[in-house]
DNA sequence: AAATTTTTGAGGTGCGCACATCAAAAACTT
DNA sequence: AAGTTTTTGATGTGCGCACCTCAAAAATTT
């Protein structure tokens, strides 16, 4: 049998008063009778009922998710897993909501976060970019005692233990050898193409994409990074001139995670069956570019293991347990027309 | 306030007795008057509390993983993520284990299969090659009252409505495009190298490979897939051959999940930097080889990923949830150099 | 209508823990 | 040594449900 609390309290030869106080880290006990307990926890391996914890617990857990106001198709499909998520969590006892905050105007943001209450909330999972105003808000809803994990869009310098989301850097160098490897030796010159150049995601995948074209594929060029600010004229009129400039184009990288304005795009353009196209993240846009040989491959990170992971690691947090690395680990997946499963 | 099982038979106008009755399919009662407690659960909106039922049922959840005895460096990453979920699952009262049956002896296999109980599992995860010994073992199981879900190798005619792991068919059609692609316009031959043809597995990848290749490779030629019973001396004999007598050779498809041999048998004659080779299944040959240039591309499917969702299936049945169709499909993975994490 | 079977109700117990209260004991302070 | 503060113990309650027993009511058979 799975020793219990009661158990513990005799093995530590303290009261089961006095363990719950040490297992959940209420005030009042000398040092000497923590370490007792713990050390009893150690010998007699004692491991908390995490199951009859959240039954005690009354109210379960509370999570949130902070997301922009506005977003693309790949948000869409983050808030669909949440969704999903949100029917599930019921039977478990564990509430998730989300908080949608305008990313455009980082005061209001910030004061959206700042609105968000310790009593509310057993966790929170951030997507929001990288504004010293929002910076800060995070930092004081830490002060205000409230859990906080970065989602997707990491913010830099913070001692993040973990972190919800994919490598960029390599995201961006998978791009990089797939468009190099499906150029074949061509000589050429490749065109980046994204929302804008702000936001760190983008300046990672760059670096990524230009090493490894740099340092494996000498016959490739890469051009400056063309900005559409998510306007479709401005896309439009880009992508125009791109071809019409570049006889050499060989290759086109759509680096952001809206892709559907450039693909569409793209489709009335491309006659060249020979240019290769590679996009990031899964939405129904392009899957339906890749179905039709519009797009060569996908850079995804997986919407629903993305949530699912913020909400485990949330949890773990809360109940004060280790996560799973392995599992936790964002992975680069490439999709083409094959495997879409 | 969620509703609960008062709440539950108030509704229905029955005892909780009754409503305990209906929710856990006992026997003894009425067909109107579970027609009545159904209606009001639809009608509350009532959910059971999983927590609270888990807690109740005091043995928490059992569950098993037949595995072949003898394996490959896939199975031991296998092996490594269930035991991972041991740890885990002790806390969620959930208890994990696996069961080694001997896959070269149907016989043998078929015996161990019909020695496990009812009263000790909840649920079992199968991995068994296809035979009638262990199909009709299976049936039996299934008679007695075992759930049993099919894991990573399928067993065909099953109505199976769920299955753990990924469409082979897909997986080789994934592989033929990278190889085609990889290659590019050249014109050659590509070998294939399996263990054995005799697995369903082998046939469908090779199904899925020729596929793609004829249809949208022209400029190559699939040679008949080369057996290497996983003997080592074999093996060896077999690349030494293909190699020496296929001067027009541009690629190898490992099709197995045993790699490592042929890939160090590689690792000695490839000179030539042109040859594409592509293999199944992260491991830590495969890894190495990655990383080090002598293979090109890897389809695999995730190990945890395929033990956490039997587990999350298994439960699911158990207690009579649907389960996230979005999350419990295996996913077709391609790695590269870039994106191995 | 009586006897039998089937169905339902009433009620209790406990899973392992969180959370609360109050008193007793131990450790400090003056 | 008496008073004050800190630490500990004893004890209770309830989370929502599974599982159990026994009796009563209803439906079915004779």
């Amino acid at each position: 049998m799975r020793p219990t609390t009661k158990d513990l309290a005799q093995a530590a030869g303290v009261s089961l008063a006095t363990v719950d106080r040490v297992l959940n880290g209420r005030p009042g006990v000398r040092e000497k009778t923590v370490d007792a307990v713990n050390n009893a926890i150690q010998k007699i391996g004692f491991e908390r009922n995490q199951v009859a914890a959240t039954l005690a617990r009354k109210r379960g857990y509370r999570f949130g998710f902070v997301l922009p106001k506005e977003g693309d198709e790949f948000l869409d499909e983050i808030m669909e897993r949440i969704r999903e998520i949100q029917r599930a969590g019921r039977a478990e006892m564990m509430s998730v909501k989300t908080i949608r905050v305008d990313e455009q105007d980082p005061h209001k943001a910030a004061e959206s976060l700042s609105r968000l209450k310790t009593e509310d909330f057993d966790g929170i999972a951030i997507m929001a970019p990288e504004t010293p105003q929002i910076r800060d808000a995070i930092l004081r809803m830490r002060e205000r005692g409230i859990l906080t994990i970065p989602f997707i869009s990491n913010q830099q310098n913070e001692e993040n233990d973990v972190f919800v989301g994919i490598d960029n850097r390599a995201a961006g160098a998978t791009a990089g050898r797939l468009m190099g490897r499906f150029v074949c030796s061509k000589q050429g010159v490749v065109a980046v193409i994204t929302d804008t150049v702000q936001a760190r995601d983008s300046l990672e995948r760059r670096l990524g994409f230009d090493d490894v074209i740099n340092h494996d594929f000498p016959n490739l060029r890469v051009l400056p990074t063309l900005e559409t600010y998510a306007d479709q004229e401005r896309t439009h009129r880009i992508i125009q001139t791109v071809m019409a400039s570049q006889p050499e184009l060989v290759g086109i990288y759509m680096m952001g995670s809206e892709a559907r304005v450039p693909l569409e795009m793209l489709s009335q353009f491309r006659t060249d069956e020979d240019l290769v196209t590679i996009a990031h993240e899964k939405t129904p846009s392009t899957v339906d570019a890749l179905r039709n040989r519009k797009l060569d491959a996908l850079v995804a990170q997986n919407p629903g293991h993305l949530v699912r992971s913020a909400v485990r690691i949330l949890r773990a947090k809360c109940e004060n347990r280790p996560t799973l690395a392995s599992q936790e680990k964002t992975r680069i997946e490439i999709l083409i027309a094959d495997n879409l499963y």
